[in-house]
DNA sequence: CTGAAAGCGCTTACAG
DNA sequence: CTGAAAGCGCTTACAG
């Protein structure tokens, strides 16, 4: 591997001034800024990481945490993060987070401590408490997107608002008799299933009508979706209408509809949340978001956050998309 | 932060046999051991990544590239390859590789080259020659993953056997007006649509039919899909199957098909590549490869390659799962 | 089995 | 504007 005592020999100058001639940092003539870039080219010279983190403090580097689950959400998230932080020179570090209580310890008390990153992007990440204090007993800058969270800046939709908006939408197209399917677990207040749980329930409230079901125990899957659906519609009273977490969620309840025989909007209106591509294909209603901007927005976070130690709490734009799969009741 | 000389101190030991008893190199008895790892836990000390790297030239941090495009796939192999690596106390860097031309050459010439990473795992990715060139100046070990090339070992299906193994599935069942739906390039033998196609054609030949139509521009989107089956669907002669490149080319022409009144099988077979997760749901037939395996594979070639200096050339498995998709022509 | 010391390849005060 | 040198935090021959 050719090093900068290489480029400092060829360029006639010492490495520190090669060192300030390509970081630019520190005064450099421009005379010797351009022999000593020429050497580095020729050379093929590379600054090595290891090298310049060890001296800098710094790595030029931002972790991303992300949960295993909903693939098209989180890789949507990575590459609008990527779009932001590979122009600036930044890396990216994928670190996975299971169910596997002593795969999380590792990743929170070891990977995301050796040094390796300048920052943390948690994803949709919801931790224990003890965990929680893992990963803030390490000086890490953390930006979270996603989770409701008092220990660090978070870049979030409001949740509650997002089901509301969509449960709002089936009342005012007359549906009296709704159910959820959704992931909601009754003990904690601050994830993201829950939220959209309370929404819908206060939508109803607001209208006075009575939930009509709920199915809480499904991840966000088109598996899942399938099964809650023929829960549903197997009962004696089905609902008129489902809201559903997400979109895969929902495009499981269509199909379990579709198996059935019963017709979407027709006998049952289907409303998701996300904006997912194939949403558009089944002519899904759902509230979108826009995870590709909020990337972005995370990786700008991140790089504020790291830079002047604080970073806004922001809250991220949403929007009712209204297609075929919500109709007034038969 | 604790470094090593904290946990030296309170051990009253050197930090060389610090370095000795955590990391399991070099004779340490074991009463020592025992003192330096209870130290080291007390305080919480985990080594850095920078120092250790420069000082050994290793970094336990494995590369990742990968196009920006099939979400699914990719982040299933992801998975797939941080199943493997991480309990094995390797890291991922992620390295997206755009279609814009500066951005690829600051990766394969900047990014890869810091000396962050041991080794590389090169996804489906397709170089130009020059770039090629660029990635194997490096000393970097390489292993890919899907797309065919003499410059590294890699891991793959048989692209070729699999389109024929799907186009003879329709041929069996007494299809003459067959369509193929893909992204193949002429020029380029090597890319996994190609194959696909060529697949296809030798499927055809052997059987002495002619192909009814290619749409070949198509990337492996169900939106690029839905549009190939407007095209093939709109034709005097519209064919009585298609054989689609990726799971979600063959959703796309479902619903075009669905659109249109076209009844899925009966008057139109759809087969597609993949085995996704929603081909169960749209009842797809397709021929199932097995992206976290793959991953899991992926990443054992690479520790084999950095270990030994070699890794073998793998076929991968694919298997033609049935579903109602197909059926007879009426 | 253990320690003192050199060295990994940079960066950056400190002098000039 | 430029250079000599210390230092970042480890690892590992080399001695003992």
């Amino acid at each position: 591997m050719v090093g900068i005592d290489d480029v400092a020999r060829r360029a006639e100058v010492s490495t520190a001034t090669v060192s300030r001639a390509l970081s630019g940092r520190g005064r450099v003539s421009e005379k010797t800024r351009d022999r000593v870039r020429a050497a580095a080219d020729e050379l093929g010279y590379v600054v090595s990481a290891a090298a310049s983190s060890l001296a800098t403090g710094r790595t030029s580097n931002i972790g991303v945490l992300v949960p295993l689950t909903d693939m098209w959400f989180f890789s949507t998230v990575l590459s609008g993060i990527a779009s932001h932080l590979s122009p600036r020179g930044f890396d990216i570090a994928l670190y996975h987070l299971s169910d596997r209580e002593a795969q999380r310890r590792h990743v929170l008390e070891t990977s995301l401590r050796r040094g390796r990153i300048d920052g943390l992007i948690a994803l949709s990440v919801k931790l224990e408490p003890a965990e929680l204090d893992d990963l803030l007993a390490s000086p890490l800058p953390v930006i979270g997107l996603g989770a409701r969270t008092d220990a660090f800046p978070t870049l979030r939709i409001d949740d509650v608002e997002v089901a509301r908006r969509a449960t709002r939408h089936l009342l005012e197209l007359g549906h009296r008799r709704i159910a959820h399917v959704g992931q909601s677990t009754p003990e904690d207040d601050f994830d993201i299933p829950t939220s959209r749980r309370r929404g819908f329930e206060a939508a109803l409230a607001d209208a006075g009508v009575r939930p009509a079901a709920f199915v809480t125990g499904a991840d966000f899957t088109i598996e899942a979706g399938y099964r809650a659906g023929r829960t549903l519609l197997e009962a004696d009273e089905p609902p008129t209408a489902v809201f559903a977490a997400s979109d895969e969620l929902a495009f499981g309840v269509i199909f379990a509809a579709r198996e059935r025989g019963i017709r979407v909007p027709e006998d049952l209106s289907v409303v998701g949340v996300d904006g997912h591509p194939h949403a558009e294909f089944f002519g899904l209603t759902t509230v979108a978001q826009f995870p590709s901007e909020q990337g972005r927005l995370a990786g700008a976070a991140i790089l504020e956050l790291i830079e002047t130690g604080t970073a806004p709490e922001t809250t991220l734009p949403f929007e009712l998309v209204v297609r075929g799969s919500t109709g007034p009741p038969a």
